[in-house]
RNA sequence: GGCGGCAUAGCCAAGUGGUAAGGCAGAGGUCUGCAAAACCUUUAUUCCCCGGUUCGAAUCCGGGUGCCGCCUCCA
């Protein structure tokens, strides 16, 4: 599978490290807020890739931190009385809410929290200042980034070109302007752990990369992330890792593109920004994660509710779809294959294949998309109560499993209650003894209720609103 | 200023040398008590503009225009 690679600017065939094992680090969010829309798209863009190794037969450790303790968090506290500990805890458990709308496959998600590892941490920076990369200006420890020899390297900056251009840094105790902060020297009141350098909490960047080293090793295979995150942050986590380690930090460089709002970028600074809870008012998140894997990953993506419309009847289309094939499994029978039957076999195993290829080329979900549409137009146009349940089941199952890999089409068909079942029956009834009027006036009553009906050659069939 | 990306129909969006996928919306039709769904037909002689290379370019090259991101916390 060929995937592009950030650090060598092209794509490239990917080959992990074990043959049969992936190991996948994601940056996770600070736990200080809401995520919003922008901030679940890399949650949903590898969650799928890592559905896809799964369904190729890899094994994937794939983690996904939490940023537990930072500035943000801290004043966030302040703000609410609370302790930093309490506010990361409520936006941690609203993140795996947030995480279960969006279909993210969290029971297989390693989530390290960074005050978990704060020893490793101290570990770390200690190898980093005795290597001579780091050094401690009364209790801040800096990375000295000239020890890093191909500083820059990922998001192609120049470090004179840095530096030069570089705001007016007020803070004299750096080296150079560029250094950054891998331990922070606790203010009054603020949250401590005690280290070698006095009392203080970690810097970002450093968190990350001890995380992944611990929890997967000193070389992983795919790191991602925002498109933004690539300067500074994973730029000083490739610093760090790589002067401690002498091993290049990780082999494939992943990011996505922003999301925008009227073609501008979402974030929580600018404060154009919907979070996902806003959204789940409005939509099923199930439209969300279809939404953010409706375009290539890399590419800007605008979002409204307009567009989100759109993509709301494209998945009711598919899931039309599989409710059509749900059905004839329940209304065929099996018997012989003809040799139409066959073609119809190998016609399905085309839609598959041309899934799988745009899969692999960069994980194109756009595309992929499109050979489900392909494959539910086919089955809607070309099977009926007669087609061989063989091929209907066959059909019926690749059509979920390759919903699978892109975390749609999960949601299953619901069990109606007995009042609704009654006045369907009812309503069925009155239509036989063409009494159209209480058969319309019941169909009005369910919409009320939420349940909309439809009267198909193949018998009613309903669905909530 | 430096680095990088993008520009395809009313909307969303694939396609990176072989003659414009797919979805949404719209129009007409089939089916239907009606509605819905589904199906059929239809909607870009053309891919921001101008040159060039080529038998052939949305795709490659040069120039231009517009928009965006990073360079500071940010997914």
């Amino acid at each position: 599978m060929k995937l592009y690679n950030t650090l060598t600017r092209k794509k490239e065939e990917f080959k992990p490290i074990k043959e049969n094992e992936v190991t996948m680090y994601v940056c996770g969010p600070t736990v200080y807020d809401y995520i919003h829309v922008g901030n679940a798209r890399p949650m949903v863009v590898f969650d799928t890739l890592r559905r896809y190794f799964i369904y190729k037969g890899y094994k994937v450790k794939y983690v996904v931190n939490y940023t537990d303790i930072d500035d943000k968090i801290i004043n966030r506290a302040n703000e609410e009385n609370k302790t930093a500990k309490e506010i990361a805890e409520k936006y941690i458990k609203a993140f795996e809410e947030d995480a279960k709308g969006l279909n993210l496959y969290e029971e297989k998600t390693i989530h390290p929290r960074a005050t978990e590892y704060i020893r490793h941490m101290i570990d770390f920076i200690e190898k980093l200042i005795e290597k001579g990369a780091a050094y401690n200006v009364d209790g801040n420890v800096y990375f000295n980034i000239e020890s890093a020899e191909d500083y820059g390297k990922l998001s192609k900056k120049n470090i004179d070109e840095l530096i030069s251009g570089a705001r007016v840094d007020v803070n004299e105790e750096k080296i150079n302007p560029m250094d950054f902060a891998l331990w922070k020297k606790a203010k009054e009141g603020e949250p401590y752990w005690d280290s070698p350098w006095g009392r203080g909490r970690p810097g970002w960047h450093i968190e990350c990369s001890v995380m992944a080293k611990t929890l997967l090793g000193d070389t992983i295979d795919i790191h991602a992330g925002g498109e933004d995150l690539q300067f500074p942050h994973h730029e000083n986590e490739i610093a760090q890792s790589e002067t401690l380690t002498g091993k290049p930090f990780a082999n494939y460089w992943l990011h996505n593109g922003m999301l925008t709002i009227d073609n501008q970028k979402m974030s929580k600074s600018l404060g154009n920004f919907f979070t996902v809870r806003d959204i789940a008012k409005e939509f099923d998140l199930e439209v969300l994660r279809f939404f953010l894997l409706s375009a290539h990953y890399r590419n800007p993506i605008n979002f409204s509710k307009d567009v989100m419309e759109q993509l709301k009847n494209g998945l009711d289309r598919l899931y039309n779809g599989k409710s059509h094939l749900e059905y004839l499994l329940k209304n065929c029978s099996d018997r012989e294959l003809t040799q139409e039957d066959r073609k119809s076999l190998a016609d399905i195993d085309k839609f598959k294949k041309a899934f799988i290829e745009s899969m692999e080329d960069d994980i194109n979900t756009a595309d992929a998309i499109a050979c489900l549409f392909d494959l539910v137009k086919y089955a809607n146009s070309n099977f009926d109560e007669k087609t061989p349940k063989t091929v209907v089941q066959y059909t019926y199952d690749n059509l979920i499993e390759l919903s699978q890999i892109l975390g749609i089409l999960s949601k299953e068909e619901e069990i109606l209650e007995e009042e609704i079942l009654e006045l369907i029956e009812k309503r069925t009834q009155a239509r036989k003894e063409k009494n159209y009027k209480l058969a319309d006036e019941i169909r009005d009553k369910l919409r009320d209720m939420g349940i909309i009906l439809e009267d198909t050659q193949e018998g009613v069939k309903w669905k909530r609103i």
